[in-house]
DNA sequence: TCTGAAATACCCCTTCCGGGGGTATTTTTC
DNA sequence: GAAAAATACCCCCGGAAGGGGTATTTCAGA
């Protein structure tokens, strides 16, 4: 007989919480263990619970969901974290991720979807409603059309891994002062004048 | 009433390209206007095309997939592109994405997912196949057990950035002599002596 | 309560990197 | 055949980078 799944909800909306539940509960092999209105309230108790699935709000009072995320991987590290938000702010998005989130819900989703999230962050998928997926896959999508030729990004793009001059002339088979050109064109077509400078714009405009 | 979504088909499998014209073309609003069996071949058609969205496999004779993706934004920079393939790459995940690619579905999904991914890339979703969208969020997310402090993770990211030790020094309000201890310790436990040695490693370990 | 890690700061030293001023040739590409 | 890209070389200077130490304070965890 399969596992059944323990859940957990972090959520500070009574009427959203008690929704949660209701919902997840009408659903086979899923059990809701714990409800909390925050994280803060939850702590002490999320050993016991030992949840598989933990549903996460961001706006809580007291330690945020976005912060709570790496501490709760420290209590229950097996539990996946699902996060359940009306933003979708994109600087939260990828906090929540990077924190070892391994799903992203905006509440405008169907209870069907999230019980299908349920399902998916069990069986290792990542799931997260469409607009989630359309800012994600944004963050992925350079800029077409950059100032910088094929050379020139190449050499930025080592440049922003640390490398130095010398170090991209033996990379790329050409002389020191060919790189400090190529540099000196790059700094010149986005008016910068150092490293760091060059990186801020580049990374703003996503042309590497 | 509703623009009709025009779909170019590149694929050179003729029997899933049948089978993928057939599928979308039982669909309401849809018209797939034609069907290529590489890049190279449908290059001068493309523009009279004129797609909305292009179902575009990896593995094609001459061109491949992600290297066809800019050539085809240059063409039609309004289609949308979703990629659609057998691998999970994730080099060419990330590079399809990178290029400009809407959407990756991998060619174990249902019909109707493909389907809905067509309108989902219209709608400016980001469609995606389960497999995708764990890979994607897996790239994400930070190691946990990292062997630098804090400070050191938040200095490593600012020599990631491109800044030196004296602006690292301003922006974090601490001594010029205190970024050297922080770096050297660094340098120390990641066992490296140069910045992008140390990016290296911090990159391969998702440290930052 | 105490121990160790983290964060802070300072000294010494040498090497060679980074950025700015030029100019010029060859190869691509449209 | 003109324009853009890629290549290569000269000059200069300041200070950044990396390695050798040592030492203090603060703070979390056992």
């Amino acid at each position: 007989m399969q596992k059944t799944i323990r859940i957990v909800i972090i959520e500070d909306d009574q009427i959203l919480q008690h929704a949660y539940k209701q919902l997840i509960e009408d659903e086979c092999g899923f059990q809701v263990v714990s409800c909390y209105s925050s994280f803060d309230a939850a702590e002490k108790k999320l050993v016991n619970d030992d949840p598989g699935i933990i549903l996460l709000d961001i706006e809580l009072p007291g330690t945020n969901g976005v912060q709570a995320i790496p501490l709760i991987k420290k209590l229950v590290p097996k539990a996946m974290v699902i996060m359940l938000t009306v933003y979708e702010i994109e600087e939260q998005i990828f906090a929540a991720l990077a924190n070892g989130a391994s799903g992203y819900l905006t509440k405008d989703v169907s209870s069907a979807k999230i019980i299908e999230a349920i399902y998916d962050a069990r069986a290792g998928g990542g799931p997260m409603s469409k607009k989630i997926a359309s800012i994600v896959i944004k963050s992925f999508q350079k800029n077409t059309d950059s100032p910088l030729s094929k050379r020139e990004t190449e050499i930025i793009k080592m440049i922003s891994e640390g490398k130095k001059r010398n170090e991209i002339a033996d990379e790329l088979f050409i002389e020191l002062e060919t790189v400090k050109t190529h540099i000196k064109n790059i700094y010149s077509k986005l008016n910068v004048n150092s490293r760091s400078d060059a990186l801020k714009v580049v990374k703003k405009n996503r042309l590497i």
